[in-house]
RNA sequence: GGCGGGUUGGCGGAGAGGUUACGCACCGGAUUGCAAAUCCGUGAAGACCGGUUCGAUUCCGGUACCCGCCUCCA
């Protein structure tokens, strides 16, 4: 049995990682807020959880292990877009433009994160789905004396919870010194924060008891998890912005709901992304989202690859240069791999490095030493959500020929045709010493982006990223007339 | 003001209290008509100041700088 290593936030200590039942390893991801595209930060945990996932499936069996991601369906700024619309002339209703918008976006979620070679959660539960058990659990909270219902409004008392600020670091006291905080008049304290808000005729709402009103932001995650992980469960996590406040409330609304269960064991917190070395904001211009960078020609398990090569718990910079470094090192792994049937299983070295904390760059430095095991190699690499089958369509593309009469020909066989010629071309120089027609050939092929090896034996012509194919066969017209 | 993260060789980026990380780049050699590719090899680090230790880049304390959170945020 592999021994997990996880960092674990409740912690802050890397400890072995128990499951709580083998047989039913369970975990829930914090996902996003359909209101737009998911942009590369959103990417980061779900390929951190993605890793784990394999991971688990790994050592525990993929029929024991559950792995839950929501979608946030319930925001203002979904509801600003959807009242756009209907101020833009919408025959829909509100409620239908918000289904509308929330279900484009999941779709877009959903192409764009499969891009990554991110596997599907076991369940993805829409918030707008669970209302009836967040009311609930709010009513055993104000039964437990932990909430209050205030001016149409229902709050979490953290005072109620001594435990409150034990899993970001932070004392109550010390928050409110901060002044940072919104102070609404119907607070008892400043740090007391929403359950439930009422709706104006223009939002969404839901009847309850305290009135038409939704949801505050926190209260999902505390419901869903418990429907479908249980009151206890293994693994939880989400960016390290979420430690506070959603992850702290969260805790509090949980474990005030039941106190006797253990809520999440363990918390895991990735880094926050950063791009050429800025934080990454509209008003920067460094703003993207995956689809962007996917359109822009970065292929999926590239993306992938940048991600992975830095450990989530450390700050990660995505810049140009490291994903054109990373599709460098793809196509070659790529190409390796042509035609190879996997090893039935990874290198124990990269189950290893993943086992302690998912070291993914440690894991992709051991995949650096198997270039001579192209099946052990490959086994690896998928191990890490790498060289999937079909997510190698972007090289199958480069190498695919443009010009309709290469694709009639083939261009293995355009450059099977070149490198014959060139044989003999290159033969005469020898005997001549005139080697000005070599250079002249050799240059214009390098120029159309082709890699060209003479060895004594023969000339060999090799496909490369970007190769211009329309020159080439250009090239082997020339010299066929 | 409070809380947290980071600072490693030219660049990216890990582990480990003492022995080569790894990748890219560079340099040297083999090879080549010249190259490319390939193979072999060398060099290069741990922000700064203290402390613990036989020994610290790795532990502890402090300083500097960078980043994030405390308000919607992965």
């Amino acid at each position: 049995m592999v021994d997990i290593r996880l960092t674990n936030t409740r912690t802050r200590k890397k400890e072995a990682f128990t499951p709580i039942d083998a047989h039913d390893v369970r975990m829930y991801l914090c996902g996003p807020t359909v209101y737009d595209r998911a942009h590369l930060g959103n990417a980061r945990p779900v390929l951190v959880f993605d890793v784990l996932l394999r991971l688990l499936n790994h050592v525990y069996g993929a029929d024991h292990v559950t792995y839950v991601r929501n979608f946030t369906d319930v925001d203002d700024k979904i509801n600003a877009e959807a009242q756009r619309r209907k101020a833009a002339g919408s025959d829909l209703s509100l409620e239908d433009l918000i289904v509308e918008r929330t279900d484009e976006t999941i779709a877009w979620y959903h192409a764009d994160m499969d891009a990554l070679g991110a596997a599907r959660p076991h369940h993805e539960p829409r918030a707008t789905e669970y209302i009836a058990q967040m009311i609930a659990m709010i009513e055993t909270l104000i039964a437990n004396g932990n909430a209050y219902a205030a001016d149409g409004h229902v709050l979490f008392d953290v005072r109620s919870f001594p435990e409150y600020g034990r899993l970001s670091g932070r004392s109550v006291d010390d928050m409110i010194a901060g002044a940072r905080v919104e102070v609404a008049p119907f607070k008892r304290d400043p740090m007391d924060f929403v359950l439930w808000k009422p709706s104006d005729a223009d939002l969404p709402g839901w009847d309850s008891p305290w009135g038409r009103g939704r949801p505050g932001w926190h209260i999902e995650c505390s419901a869903m998890s418990e429907a479908l992980l249980g009151q206890s469960f293994d693994i939880h996590g989400g960016g390290i912005d979420l430690q506070f406040p959603h992850h702290e409330n969260e805790v509090a609304q949980s474990c005030c709901a039941h106190p006797k269960a253990e809520f999440a064991r363990v918390w895991l917190h990735n880094e926050m992304l950063q791009v050429e070395g800025k934080k990454m904001s509209k008003s920067l211009g460094n703003f993207f989202t995956v689809r962007d960078l996917l359109d822009g020609g970065n292929p999926g398990e590239v993306i992938r690859f940048v991600m992975l090569s830095t450990h989530y718990r450390k700050p990660m910079d995505w810049t140009q240069a490291k994903a054109d470094e990373a599709r460098d090192i793809m196509w070659e792994w790529r190409k390796l791999t042509r035609d190879v049937q996997p090893a039935a299983q990874p290198d124990p070295r990269v189950v290893e490095a993943i086992a302690n904390d998912l070291n993914t760059p440690g894991a992709i430095a051991v995949l650096h030493g198997l270039r001579d095991d192209p099946a052990l190699l490959l086994a690896s690499a998928r191990f890490l959500g790498l060289l999937q089958q079909g997510d190698g369509d972007w090289m199958n593309a480069d190498l695919q020929v443009l010009d309709s009469l290469a694709e009639y020909r083939g261009i293995d066989d355009v450059l099977a045709q070149i490198e014959a010629r060139f044989d003999d071309i290159r033969a005469e120089a020898m005997q001549s010493k005139d080697f000005s027609r070599v250079d002249y050939l050799k240059s214009a092929l390098t120029d159309a982006g082709l890699e060209v090896r003479m060895s004594k034996a023969r000339v060999e012509l090799i496909l490369r990223p970007g190769t211009n194919q329309h020159r080439v066969v250009g090239i082997a017209d020339e010299l066929a007339s």
